[in-house]
DNA sequence: AGAATAGTGTCTATGAGACATTATTAT
DNA sequence: ATAATAATGTCTCATAGACACTATTCT
């Protein structure tokens, strides 16, 4: 009954007797590996990767999945493990230990997946984190990670963990990549990574409607088209530029200028473009909706609503537990 | 560095062995509990109730804890743990097993808690889940649980657990209750379990804006006074019931019309009003906005956004990976 | 009768989106 | 010179919210 609670009560059900032994002798129950997972994002040449860590043993040889490991126990929490983890394969955790307000690396609870036979050997819990960062240089070898790279999300293939994709989207412009590269056409992934995977770009997209979280992709120091860039990148769809900059202007918090313009115009000719920073802001009021791909329903008749004309299949925005 | 796998890599480091040893005798490892805890709310006499238990043993003996208990390795996912764990409180699965279109019990995952000292006996990973439900009979004894009760929430001191309240809102009118009762000031609760509770009562705020959710504390037929009364009573603060009304047929698959009204009109007069079901959207487009409790800033000059004026501390939308 | 409530109508301020326009810079 | 782009302005439509009003029902 109570949580938390291995070892008070005495055992009054068969289900109950068996936790009171467990509590007394945990190492006499059945274990349970609690692991952590990282779906880490950046920014590359305009779409959206994520890093990938290449499996060299038995189960799932061959395959590539998502950095992770075990969490220590009694001696880290999650949050912890997390970024442990994340900084073993990519080294980039310096960052985000040391200037924490001007916050270089967000990371935050995904969810935690734990089905029984997700992981063919035993039963393992795995807390996913979702981590945005500005364009990293490719993890090195010669750390933890044995073959670590960033991977185009376009490249890998999100479906077949009973996760349909969002309605009306041809689900292969996720990246909105520039590059229009065919070589691996669907990247497989490990275990239940793709499912988890999926989650994290839904919450990412959702994300980024309603909180500033864009500007972690980014440099401390960026442009309005830089900053229009990561939503295309992220919503794989094109925004109108004029609109876009001034409806982040318009949201309180959500940037501050710097005074400065950046040194060139764009690479295709046009003016200096003024850079800012993040500001303050940790909710963007009022939002910035994604454009919506419903064919707009000019007046509903109220009282008779139309039945499916809500998107269905679309994440809802979603947020774990507050980073403690 | 691979997740989920706790065999297969050689030892290439400290770190490494450890996870390698554990792998092949995860019994020699530190081991970690994991265990499922439930934030069950529900609407009483106009306010929001939360499902809790009592401690009978000696850690944090005489508190109140949220119902939860272990994850049972190799049988069950955490989804249908919670819903075990549940059903042994409150004997209200039934419903949930049953019907599952009409979803009468909607249970969702909140977050994972897991800070090596938040059971002072050993390493204990709590998977937090949220439940919504229509107005339940108090949990009978008998059954799994020796002392449950629902709570009102406004009776519970969620603060100390380094979470400070909305911005501007006095933090006592959460519950919004029609009972001004005072009796015990602030009822602790046990471990962690106000900080997760504190992080439920924030997702499902959030969750009313842009979910039909609040069907869920609700019975199959019911009144748009009645909705009206869920959002008043989750988010503390009354609404306008005429834009309500209005607001709440205008969205498309929020709720479909029965066709028939209430028998009596209401408590104190006025005309019997209309019933309605859920609808099937699963997604409020567009979300019922929670009435903004900021001065309006009237026409802020763009390029100059004032810093500050986003309130701090509100929790954004939330939701974990989808049940699957 | 009096009071409270369900449901609808109306008006206004605001924001989103569609263009249009100007100024600046790369090629 | 030409093209592309940053940034701003203007216009229209939809929605949120304030308020008023009618009809219905309980005490």
């Amino acid at each position: 009954m109570a949580a938390d609670d291995p070892s008070t009560q005495p055992p009054t059900g068969p289900a109950a007797e068996q936790e009171w032994l467990a509590a007394y002798d945990p190492r006499a129950y059945t274990p349970i590996a609690v692991t952590v997972d990282v779906v880490a994002l950046t920014l590359r040449q305009g779409s959206l990767h994520v890093l990938l860590v290449e499996r060299g043993a038995p189960p799932q040889q061959g395959c590539w999945a998502l950095p992770g490991g075990f969490l220590r126990a009694g001696e880290e929490g999650l949050d912890e493990a997390a970024a442990r983890e994340l900084a073993e394969e990519t080294g980039l955790l310096g960052a985000a230990e040391a200037e924490s307000p001007p916050c270089r690396l967000h990371l935050e609870q995904l969810g935690t997946y734990g089905a029984p036979a997700r992981d063919p050997r035993m039963h393992v819990v795995s807390v996913a984190y979702l981590a945005f960062a500005p364009d990293l240089p490719d993890p090195q070898a010669g750390t933890d990670a044995a073959a670590a790279a960033w991977h185009p999300v376009s490249d890998l293939d999100l479906r077949p963990c009973g996760r349909s994709p969002a309605a009306g989207v041809p689900a292969d412009t996720h990246g909105g990549g520039v590059d229009g590269r065919t070589g691996p056409p669907a990247l497989p992934l490990a275990f239940d990574h793709a499912h988890i995977l999926a989650d994290g770009l839904d919450r990412v997209r959702a994300k980024l409607e309603y909180s500033p979280l864009a500007t972690a992709f980014l440099p401390h120091d960026f442009t309005i088209p830089e900053l229009r860039a990561v939503y295309e990148a992220v919503w794989g769809e094109k925004l109108h530029p004029g609109n876009f900059h001034r409806k982040v202007l318009s949201v309180p918090g959500f940037v501050e200028s710097t005074g400065t313009t950046t040194q060139r115009g764009g690479a295709r000719g046009g003016p200096r473009a003024r850079t800012y920073h993040a500001g303050d802001a940790r909710l963007l009021h009022p939002a910035l909706l994604r454009p919506t791909r419903e064919a707009p329903p000019s007046a509903v008749p109220p009282g008779e609503a139309p039945q499916g004309a809500t998107p269905p299949g679309e994440a809802p925005p979603g947020e774990g537990p507050s980073p403690r």
